[in-house]
DNA sequence: CACTTCAGTTGTACTATACAACCAAATGGG
DNA sequence: CCCATTTGGTTGTATAGTACAACTGAAGTG
């Protein structure tokens, strides 16, 4: 096998480990906020406030499932709803004060898992890893 | 923020945002084969078989739940079971022909994902992709 | 031999998800 | 202006993946 195909299977086979533990690795670290909750959260605030459609398109996600989802973190008390004065169809969501404080939190902790791990770590090594994702994740974002 | 701490914030990002997608994605490409269950082919053909405990082990799941995954894998005939002579509690697994073959054909079509994701990379690129992705999971297996 | 450990299965429950059917509001072409 | 279509969202239903706890049977150990 060339060299540049070897390397292939080793992101393969990475990747692939990586995502296959990551859910239930946020999970046990939070387990009152799973991996989508908080995606979902941290769209929210970066966005301000989005409509479910939003979110959905996205994240590739079934309206139906960001409707629960959003249903739950609304029960939770971490979003509100807010009525699109434009168009009554329309259910703007925005995190309420406890969901900014949760989300805070949570990205903290999250961040304080990532600096450990990636203690050993200098800055040259760090910049390019978060390169290299950034470019794999926009590289085809419609197929995975 | 320092730089440190912002291409954290990114590799943090962008790897959930990886995570996320990547089932969803595994399961459109290869709706025969979920991507828990091409892992523990995968792992069973690098092993040249094992126990059921060894997969829960390794992947960190409940054994139930790899008892369960086995059996659907039985089921459509990928795995099969062998005893342990030397221990009457052991199953040993093992890929059936059909199993190997499975797993071959979905390994080159995700192979072949891949390699289309990141045809325009260099291989210098992609060596050090793939030395950060190795060293990221070696570095807490046990975390995430 | 009795107690404990170990491999695996089964019962039960929960979460995330999709798809389809539905409702209500908005929009646009005759 | 009205009806057909589109759009935003919810609900019913089904499935997969997962965990935990209770259990069975075999192995090891005092």
């Amino acid at each position: 096998m060339s060299h540049r195909a070897e390397h292939l299977d080793t992101i393969q086979r990475e990747l692939t480990a990586f995502a296959r533990r990551a859910r239930a690795a946020a999970a046990r670290l939070h387990p009152e906020l799973s991996l989508v909750s908080y995606t979902l959260l941290a769209h929210l605030q970066d966005q301000r406030g989005c409509r479910a459609t939003d979110l959905a398109a996205h994240y590739l996600l079934d309206k139906s499932t960001v409707s629960r989802q959003v249903a739950g973190l609304e029960r939770l008390g971490l979003v509100e709803r807010r009525a699109d004065p434009d168009d009554q169809r329309v259910q703007v969501l925005h995190l309420t004060d406890r969901g900014t404080e949760v989300l805070d939190q949570v990205a903290a902790s999250r961040r304080t898992a990532f600096e450990n791990r990636l203690a050993e770590w200098d800055e040259t090594d760090l910049a390019r890893f978060a390169g290299y994702l950034l470019r794999y994740n926009a590289s085809g974002a419609e197929q995975d």
